[in-house]
Order: C-alpha cells, then sequence, then structure tokens
DNA sequence: CTCAGTGTTCAGTG
DNA sequence: TCACTGAACACTGA
C-alpha cells in the first residue's frame, strides 16, 4: 500500500540512516524487471564511495541526492518497502503487508552500507517497485509527469477545483490520477471521499462549491494526519473509513455494516451510501 | 487450486 | 488528440 504517507516514512528511513554519511558497500541483485534502464552494475558504480546529500520525494517517487548524478529513484509499486538497521520495521496493517525481522531482509533489490556500519536496503517482493538511474529527476520521466504533491504542493482551491474540470469520469479516478494530484491511491482517495461525505461514484462535473472545498479539505486532513502517524495504520484515527477495509474485503457487492464493497474504476472501493451523497 | 490486492502502463475504444 | 476502461504485470497469502 505504499502511498504517500508511506514514501514519506521510507524517505524518514532513508535520511536517518544515511544522509550526510558515505557509501562504504553496495549490493545489488541483478534483476531486469526491477532495475529499470541499468543494470546492477551501473547501480552499484553510481552508489559505491559517494556521499548521501539528501532524500527527496513527489508523489510515491522517492529519490537519494549523492555528491555526484546520477540520483537513484525508487517507487515502491505495490509491495516495495526501504528498511535499515536503524529503525525498527512497522508492522503495516494492509492486504500485501508482511514485515519480518532480521537482516538483512529476504530478497532485497539492493543493500547499502554506510561507514558509519548503518544499512538500508529496498525490497519489492513482488518484484513492482523500479530503481532508475536519473540525472535531474524533477524534470525527467517518470517524475515530470507527476501533477502537484498532496503533501508539500496541494493547490488553493479555484485551481484545485479546476484540475478536475477536463474530466467526464468519476470524481475517484481523478484522484487516483497522478498526472492530476501526486500522491492518493487507492485507500486515501476512499478515505477522503469519506471525509468529504462524497460517494466515489459521482462525476466530477457534479460536484457543488462546498463539496469541492471539503473534498480538499479532507486531502489536507487524512495526508497530514497519516503523515503525522509516520503512516503507522494503528495510529489512524478510530473513525476512519480504513479499519474497515482490509477485513471485510473478500465481499464484493454486498453491504456490511451498512457499507458498500464494489469496484469503481477496477479498484476496490468501500463507502457508506447513506453518508456519501 | 484459485484469486484478491497493491500502482502503473499500455492497448483498445469512444 | 484527449479521456476513459480494463487487462496485464509478479507474487504472496488466505
Amino acid at each position: 500500500m505504499p502511498e504517500l504517507p508511506e514514501v514519506e516514512r521510507y524517505r524518514s528511513v532513508a535520511i536517518q540512516a544515511g544522509v550526510g554519511h558515505r557509501i562504504s558497500e553496495v549490493v545489488v541483485k541483478d534483476d531486469p524487471i526491477v532495475l529499470d534502464g541499468c543494470d546492477a552494475a551501473d547501480v552499484r558504480r553510481s552508489l559505491i564511495g559517494r556521499l548521501l546529500r539528501a532524500v527527496e520525494r513527489k508523489g510515491k517517487y522517492l529519490w537519494w541526492v549523492l555528491d555526484r548524478p546520477p540520483c537513484v529513484v525508487f517507487h515502491f509499486g505495490m509491495t516495495g518497502r526501504m528498511l535499515s538497521t536503524v529503525h525498527a520495521p512497522l508492522a503495516l496493517k494492509t492486504a500485501a503487508s508482511t514485515e519480518r525481522g532480521g537482516w538483512p531482509p529476504d530478497r532485497a533489490t539492493l543493500r547499502v552500507q554506510f561507514k558509519t556500519g548503518a544499512e538500508v536496503a529496498f525490497v519489492t517482493t513482488r518484484r513492482m517497485g523500479r530503481v532508475r538511474l536519473v540525472e535531474a529527476p524533477l524534470v525527467e520521466a517518470p517524475v515530470n509527469r507527476l501533477g502537484a504533491d498532496v503533501l508539500s504542493e496541494l493547490p488553493e482551491l479555484g485551481s484545485f477545483q479546476a484540475l478536475f474540470m477536463s474530466r467526464r469520469g468519476n470524481i475517484k479516478g481523478g484522484l487516483l490520477d497522478q498526472t492530476r494530484l501526486a500522491g492518493l491511491g487507492n485507500w486515501m482517495a476512499d478515505e477522503v471521499l469519506f471525509m468529504a461525505k462524497i460517494s466515489p461514484l459521482r462525476s466530477s462535473a457534479s460536484l457543488s462549491d462546498a463539496e469541492w472545498e471539503a473534498l480538499r479539505d479532507a486531502i489536507v486532513s487524512v495526508v497530514e494526519i497519516a503523515v503525522a502517524v509516520e503512516a503507522d495504520s494503528e495510529r489512524f484515527p478510530s473513525g476512519w473509513l480504513f479499519h474497515q477495509r482490509w477485513d471485510a474485503a473478500r465481499t464484493p457487492q454486498t453491504l456490511r455494516g451498512g457499507l458498500s464493497f464494489t469496484t469503481v474504476g477496477g479498484r476496490p472501493t468501500v463507502f457508506d451510501p447513506r453518508r456519501q451523497r
């Protein structure tokens, strides 16, 4: 479930383990699916002996800025993680999550050791995550295709609303389109619509001004809270829809506790038809 | 054995 | 050309 808050957490993991430190050892698994446009030798050569200057994020993408280009850009796909020896792993309550203790983690694509002895690993068990070498991530693919980051660049109400004007489809599809707003994923889209009392099936064109404002406010709130608790779902507010979506996810097209479990735009969707109009 | 689930990309359609 | 839809991708755990 790596949506923005989780990626932001992985950013802290990398910062705390390695920013300001030089890289002494690198182990890369030569996996042509995960390494996109580069091979293990390229990645190793780019990292070994380098100083980690900063770790940046936009939407669900993360990249390491070294003291010499290129940057190493990570995407987590549906099952990626970034772990370190100085961070306790977080047990994430999602359908796909499995955290196991021990170091090194199983099947890491990449393991980096700093001169301090701290290590960071990138794991993408189902191989849908990606590692790329990019000179200037903000102006090159894939990061340059992203819209405004929902944590740091959320547009003011007028431009926020305008982002969706060219869309004919449902509002949930619009929220998931990373070229408009970057960072929301499937569960967060459901959560903000729940908070804003808007049905995921509504067409973008049908929202009132008050609803646009409620939707924008809900995005601010959900993103801020999820980031503040470091994407630890145990600490999500008890009223959030999140807590009800995973255990009951095996009952499509039925009602449970008044909630509707269905599919919108090909994604599993949970909403409360009594509350969300 | 079957299949849900996670994010993105791509082929096909309107 | 643009926007949308649905399948595909790889894999694990239920």
